[in-house]
RNA sequence: GGGUAGGUGGCCGAGUGGCUAAAGGCGACAGACUGUAAAUCUGUUCACGAGAGUGUACGGUGGUUCGAAUCCACCCCUGCCCA
């Protein structure tokens, strides 16, 4: 084996920032990256995509931030649709059969993928392929070609796939299809390296395998990403639970908001994942917490800024943060509220509030009134059969962070 | 095909004839406090109604009963064991 020179150890270390490289940490890698220099041959770096929700949030650009930094490198990135696969559904916990979508459905969602991948990274550079393109050219014999490869005790040392058999749960046998199809399209798209949350171990190492079956002398190497908890601080960022995700089409107000309701312990992690922030301030920030030296809250803020800034820019930062401070910490209200004109008739409070979405129903609307989340001007109001009439001109405040200005 | 255990509110999970709009937990929302939409504590958590109350709800459809999440019949779905 070649000397590999310290120019790609150096790379190496880099890319292995917050990242997990299978089989063999990050030699392998190194030795990638100075083979794909030497013979001017860019790496072929692959990311699945699920296109049937389109909504990305930060949880995603943990990986898209890799790919970057791989791009920067002069590596190709190949943006795979899981066209196919987005009929099966990732067995992830739920066996749910998704309806297979139409051909324009695909391309549609993956386009709005696309416009918000494209905040974080070049996606004219990319190479964009559906596996529908040769899964489901694929005849039954290669099927079944391609699923004996593979054992049933092999797929039930997939962690969810064990859990669930553990627990009497169900287990679709398409489910097995999964990541059999995501392992061959490492072998279509012909990949060195396939990136993934840490929930892809399985099917990335699979692909590996299928790589090496179908013939692939030097199989793709698995760069695994942490999963990032969602704002609760608990579970992953999922759009199972949209509650705590910060989406990229947030509002900078949104983003910056959700981003300070973080837990405290998650702080540094959100840099790490999340920022360019060099580990040896991490680690300072991490004692000054530790050692109450700084508001943690400060901390947050900066990450929440940095984070704002890099979708809505210095100003929309600037502004969230501003509106922050002012709402939240003054108990002031924002300085941009919708204004809504009020019928000369009037209007019951609970109606108001269902009507402005502020609540689901009229129960909820009194229950938000008899927990006195209620305010008009600041006072709290009471009375739940409260009329509002027109031309009064007052703010009206439901619970921390919703107004409008009745006029 | 046979046996057996299950299917309860956003989720988990108790409940085996009336006291059950259904314990408890999680989540969510609100209030208090604060150093933040952290933490902590408290309250709320099907819809309509000012309220008394009414309607809807425990896999589905029928039935028994004054009364059913709870009993019966059939059906659908899932796990496990056996063939």
């Amino acid at each position: 084996m070649t000397e590999i020179r310290q120019e790609f150890i150096e790379q190496a270390k880099q890319l292995t920032r917050n990242a997990e490289v299978l089989p063999n940490g990050f030699e392998e890698l190194a030795a990638k990256l100075q083979h794909a220099h030497d013979t001017n041959t860019p790496l072929r770096i692959k990311l699945g995509m699920d296109p049937t929700r389109p909504d990305l949030h930060l949880g995603h650009t943990v990986v898209m931030r890799k790919l970057k930094e791989f791009q920067k490198l002069g590596h190709k990135i190949v943006l795979l649709v899981g066209g196919a696969t987005a009929m099966i559904g990732d067995p992830s916990g739920k066996s749910e059969t998704r309806p297979a979508l139409t051909k324009e459905q695909v391309e549609e969602n993956a386009k709005t993928y696309f416009d918000q991948m494209s905040k974080v990274l070049d996606i004219s550079d990319a190479e964009v392929v559906n596996n529908a393109d040769w899964l489901h050219k694929m005849t039954f014999t290669e099927l079944l070609q391609l699923a004996g490869k593979v054992t049933v005790a092999q797929m039930m040392t997939r962690d969810d796939f064990a859990k669930r058999y553990a627990e009497g749960k169900p287990i679709a046998i398409h489910e097995f299809f999964y990541p059999l199809m995501q392992a061959y399209d490492s072998v279509a798209i012909d990949s060195d390296i396939e990136l993934g949350g840490t929930d892809q171990r399985f099917n990335t190492l699979l692909g590996r395998d299928i790589q090496a079956a179908y013939g692939k002398k030097h199989p793709q190497l698995v760069m695994m990403l942490p999963l990032l908890e969602g704002t609760d601080g608990v579970v992953k960022m999922s759009k199972t639970y949209p509650e705590h995700c910060i989406s990229l089409t947030d509002s900078a107000k949104d983003m910056f908001g959700k981003l300070m309701s973080i837990p405290d312990t998650l702080i540094t992690r959100y840099y790490s994942l999340l920022t360019d922030v060099p580990l040896a301030e991490l680690v300072k920030m991490d004692e000054q917490i530790a050692s109450n030296s700084v508001n943690p809250r400060d901390i947050k803020m900066e990450l929440a800024h940095i984070i704002t800034e890099e979708y809505h820019g210095k100003e929309g930062a600037d502004k969230a943060q501003e509106d922050f401070i002012n709402v939240v910490s003054n108990k002031g209200i924002p300085d941009d509220i919708e204004s809504v004109t009020i019928e000369s008739e009037g209007i019951s409070i609970t109606d108001l509030l269902v009507n402005l979405g502020f609540v689901q129903s009229k129960g909820e609307a009194k229950r938000l009134i008899q927990g006195g989340g209620v305010k008009i001007d600041g006072e709290k109001l009471s009375d739940m059969s409260f009329m509002v009439k027109p031309n009064m001109n007052a703010v009206l405040q439901a619970g921390k962070r919703k107004f409008v200005k009745l006029i």
